[in-house]
Order: C-alpha cells, then sequence, then structure tokens
DNA sequence: TTGAGCATGTAGTAAAATTACATCATTATC
DNA sequence: GATAATGATGTAATTTTACTACATGCTCAA
C-alpha cells in the first residue's frame, strides 16, 4: 500500500503530492485520521485528499484508512529488500531475517499444491531411504537423513554425483531417492531420476519445477528460486527446503502411528540422559 | 480480536448476539461494512450494534472496523499448535511450518539484544573459523562453515567433542571458534570455550543464555529453547540458527567490503558456468 | 397489577465523507 | 497578445455515517 503511494507520487499535483508525503511520514496517524483533519495537515481542502485517495487507485478516503491499518497490523512486512553494499550491519541482518521468513511464509501459502500425502504413503513402507544434494544442499541432505533415520527407516546421504548415480543403479522398486536442487539443472540428477524410476524406485524432487529433473522425478515438490539479483542474498530457498523436510517427517512419524512415535522418544531421551 | 468476540458471545443479549455472530461469520465483510448495512444484515437497530461494540470493549462502530482488518491482515497467525497423533498430513505439515515461521519471527524480534556488530568485527580480522556442533547442530555448523569459507577465511568444522577440545587446545589469539548447541548444556562445550579464551581466542556462542557455555564464551547470541512439550515438535529453533547464520555472513561480507563481495560473485559465477 | 429493570427501537444530531460547482492559474492556439 | 482550453484547487451544499437521547415494550417480582 504504501509501496503504491511511494510510486504514484511523482505523477500527483503539487497538494495531492503534499498530501502522498504526509501519508507515508505519518502512515500511523494517517490511519486513524478523518479528511478533515488531513486536509488541516495538509495545507490543503478535503476534496483534494479524496482526489489523492482515488488516484492510488481507491474507491474513497474510508478505503485509505483500512488499507493503511492493513499495512501497519504487520507491525513489520517481510517483503525482500536486497541487501546494498552501504547498509549497517543490522540493517542487513534484519534484511536477510525478512527474506528468510518470507521464503517460508511462501512455502506455507504453496504447500496445498505439493505431493504430501503421496509422499508420506510412498515413504512409510520405503526400504531405504536416499537424500542426494550438492553443495549447500548437501548440508540439507544430511540434516534431513540425520532426522528420517530416527524414524527407524535406514537412511543414507547422497553428497556426490557419483554416489546418486550409483545408488539410483542399484535401487530397488521399494527404495526413495530424496533429490535436493534449487535449479534442478544438473544433468546427472535427471539421469539419476530416469535411472531410479526405470527400476521402480521412487524419485521424490524438491526443486524448481521448470526442470528435467521435475520432468523425470516420480513426485516433485514445486520450490520457486528467488532471482537473486544481488550477490549478497543468501539461498532463503535452503530454509524453505529444511522446514519442508522437518515437516514432512512429522507428517511421516504421525503417518508410521505408535511404532515411530516410540522411537523418536527413546532417540530424544537417549540424549536428554546426558544433555544435548 | 474474533477470539475477544467468540468470547464474550455467550453473555449477549439475542440481538446483540446475532450482531457478534454475523462479525464472526462474515468477518471480511464487517471490516469494510457501515453501521446501517450490518443493522440491516443482522435483523436489529444501529444502536444495538454499536451496543454490541461498546460491550466487546471498543470504543465505537469505528474501532471495530480498524480492529477487524487488523485481525484480517495477518491472514493466519502463526501461534505455534502443537502437532497431535489425529491430526491429517496436511494439518501436521501446516503446524509444522508455522512453528518453523513464528520461530524465525522471534528471532528476528530479538536480534536487537544480538552481538552483531561486536562479531562482524571480530570475524572480519579472524584468521580462520571453526563451527563446533553436535548432531543436528552438526549439519548447521557445516552449512555455516561452507558458508563463510566462500568469503575467503580459512574455515573448518567440528561435529565432534574431540575435535572441539582440540581446536580449543591449539587456538591462536585471532582465531574464532563458533560454537552452536541447543542447551548449552554439554559440559565439554563449556570446557573448550573456557581452553579458547585463555588462549586469547574468541569464543562465539549461539546458545540458550542461561548455560554454562553462554557464561564461558567470548559473544553469546541468545537463542531461546522452545520447550518441546510433544515428541513431534522439531528442532525449529535450528532453522532460526541457519538463518541467523545466513545473516552474519552477509553482515561480514558486506563489512570486508569489495575483495569479500568479489569471492561471493567468482564462487557464485564458478556455479552458475555449468548448473546449480 | 404495578413498577423496576432490562432489551430494543425511533428519531434526532453532529460530524464526517462525498459531490457539484466555481475560481484561478497555466498553457496552447489563433 | 487575446482567448479558449485544460487542469489544479477551493467553497459550499448534500448525503452518509456514527453516535446519542429518549421512548417503547417486555419480563419478572413484590
Amino acid at each position: 500500500m504504501l509501496n503504491q503511494v511511494r510510486q504514484v507520487l511523482p505523477q500527483l499535483s503539487p497538494s495531492e503530492g503534499r498530501v502522498a508525503q504526509w501519508v507515508l511520514d505519518h502512515p500511523k496517524e494517517a490511519a486513524g485520521a478523518t479528511l478533515a483533519l488531513v486536509a488541516r495537515e495538509c495545507g490543503t481542502s478535503e476534496p483534494t485528499v479524496l482526489r489523492f485517495c482515488r488516484r492510488v487507485g481507491l474507491s474513497g478516503f474510508r478505503e485509505l484508512g483500512i488499507r493503511l491499518t492493513e499495512a501497519l497490523s504487520h507491525p513489520v512486512s517481510y517483503v525482500h529488500r536486497d541487501v546494498c553494499p552501504d547498509d549497517s550491519s543490522s540493517d542487513a541482518v534484519l534484511k536477510v531475517m525478512d527474506a528468510s521468513i518470507q521464503s517460508l511464509i511462501d512455502m506455507r501459502a504453496n504447500l496445498s499444491a505439493m505431493p504430501i500425502d503421496q509422499s508420506v504413503a510412498i515413504l512409510s513402507k520405503a526400504r531405504q531411504i536416499a537424500f542426494g544434494g550438492l553443495g549447500a544442499s548437501g548440508h540439507v541432505a544430511r540434516d534431513a537423513c540425520h532426522k528420517f533415520f530416527r524414524l527407524g527407516i535406514p537412511c543414507s546421504t547422497l553428497v556426490d554425483t557419483p554416489m546418486i548415480l550409483q545408488f539410483a543403479a542399484i535401487a530397488q522398486s521399494s527404495d526413495v531417492m530424496v533429490l535436493l536442487s534449487h535449479t534442478g539443472r544438473w544433468p546427472e540428477f535427471a539421469t539419476a531420476a530416469r535411472l531410479a524410476t526405470s527400476r521402480g524406485a521412487t524419485v521424490i524432487a524438491i526443486t524448481n519445477p521448470d526442470s528435467e529433473l521435475a520432468r523425470d522425478a516420480s513426485l516433485v515438490f514445486p520450490c520457486q528460486v528467488i532471482e537473486d539479483t544481488s550477490i549478497y542474498t543468501p539461498m532463503s530457498s535452503r530454509l524453505a527446503q529444511l522446514a519442508l523436510l522437518d515437516a514432512l517427517h512429522v507428517a511421516l512419524a504421525l503417518a508410521c502411528g505408535e511404532p515411530a512415535a516410540d522411537r523418536l522418544r527413546i532417540s530424544k531421551d537417549a540424549l536428554h540422559a546426558q544433555a544435548v
């Protein structure tokens, strides 16, 4: 909303521009203000304020109040703003955290498009699960492996292409291979997916839906890659992948019922017996 | 807000109750509605609607609109709700995602209490950085190591207690050891922290502030551990740690200026030359 | 049965939002 | 350089909206 105001500001006439500027400077005050007050505050007349509202695409002054409280009630909005070289450390940290939060929120909004139930059904019957990923995704794969193994399912991690290809080559029908790739463009991943599926195994891809890997996988969790305009932008999508695997892990634990829950409890207790 | 309405509903008179019910049923509509419209819609009079507003603790009808848009603009609140065994897969997944999002939001709110500037200052002058963590924190440590090493700083990962103790024993004054532990209760971590600081090295702890480790570290990033009431609760705090390290990494890259930015760019290009 | 107390509605009021129209300045056109 | 045209801005009237004061009617108890 405030961005919308900023955007039309240059096209506004002087008086209307003053109103826009005042709204931007005092958004909190403007949200609850009355038409007369705003006019007085900006040294203009009521109709001018109203014209300003219309010009930013609102139906009237009342809607301005609604839109403004809406925008402000997110005490902070986690919209992505690029980190720029002259940011202070604290600014940069805030921006990165916001980007991370936003990427999780985006993923949450997309959950309905993901094959969660199918994946849980297949994973719960898996003979073994292998998690494959290169570079940063390798760490996610390791983490996932560590998590799922506590359910009592044989798990392994594949962090280089030879390993991934070898696993695919010897996969059996009840094996599951989870492949993590941000862009899905490593040709070896698609090859491994084809190889594994041809042998009857299931390949779950957590990747860009417009990729060769996505086409060749059995199940795809679409993860849009945020175009990183700035070199400072970290891989927020990696966080989202981790959270997704967390969620899948819990869903699987539920689906497996008591035995899995027991194993979780036991493995937690094993740690707490000492300290964590 | 809506909860507030629900709470007073039983104490309301019939007509006022109808208003409350309508507001609960059509919150979106109610947010922008006019007094007359609500009265008509509920088959009652305007003063009754107004009385309803007063009874839920508002100053008038106008405030109802504000509170309502406020409540609705958080399309969902990411409050933590425990996963229970009879949840469906999709319910469980949503709950886990919400918990993850909330833990990031909490961390963001706590950023001001963290020694970001000091850490950046020390890290930018570090001869080498070692990231230490056990179990799940080990994966976070590996991920962080992978990230910081791309800045051109010598980095290593320590994923077991002997390694952590050995690093501490041979640490030099410009070395930095980053220790990750959710509870901070492993005695070896505190020992390592004492050992390393006594040799002039800096120990940055990302851990529970009420722990031995926190006391013995040079700098502490407090991370409150969410009491995991349910065995299904995953380690959301691990996500927050990752995001924090992401942020710290970006802040450090900024502080190091062009050389670090160049290295980041080069390492990104090295990947993009093939595919990621 | 009558009056106290409460729920509800009617009618009125003040203020706010919106509209219609007038004025002024600026620019374009002849 | 006068004049029409366009657009910005304000004034005043109108409508709508929120809110108040008061009246009606109902329920229950003495």
